[in-house]
DNA sequence: CATTTGACGCCAA
DNA sequence: TTTGGCGCCAAAT
C-alpha cells in the first residue's frame, strides 16, 4: 500500500475534480488534510501539472485565477467553457 | 542539513 | 474599498 504523501494526496483530490467543479487552494489542502498547507498546494500543483490533473480547476479563496503555467487567462476561459462560472468572487455551477 | 522559493490567505492600516 | 505586510506549509536547491 502506498504512503500517500501529502502531494500525492493533492495530486489525486486534484485529479478527481469533476467536470465544472471548481475547489480553492485552501480547499484542496483541507480535503488533504491540512487546512494550512495551501501554500504548499500550489507549489506542489506548479511542479506536477500533469496533463492527468486539471489543476486549472483549482484557483484562489479571493475567485481570482491565481496562475497557471499555460497561462492564467487561458485557465479562466478553460473553467468557462466546462461550464464553471465565477460570480462575485465565489464559483458557482450551472 | 539550512535556507529560499512559491500557481496563497488573511488581517491591519 | 484597496494596498501592504506577515504567516504558513512542503518541496527544491
Amino acid at each position: 500500500m502506498p504512503k500517500t504523501t501529502f502531494k500525492e494526496r493533492v495530486l489525486n483530490i486534484v485529479k478527481n475534480i469533476k467536470k465544472g467543479q471548481i475547489l480553492t487552494y485552501k480547499e484542496v489542502a483541507r480535503l488533504a488534510g491540512s487546512e494550512k498547507a495551501w501554500r504548499a498546494v500550489g507549489n506542489i500543483l506548479n511542479k506536477n501539472q500533469n496533463k492527468k490533473i486539471p489543476c486549472h480547476r483549482v484557483i484562489r479563496s479571493d475567485g481570482k485565477i491565481g496562475g497557471y503555467n499555460k497561462g492564467a487567462k487561458i485557465k479562466k476561459e478553460l473553467l468557462l467553457k466546462e461550464g464553471a462560472l465565477i460570480k462575485n468572487g465565489k464559483m458557482v455551477l450551472l
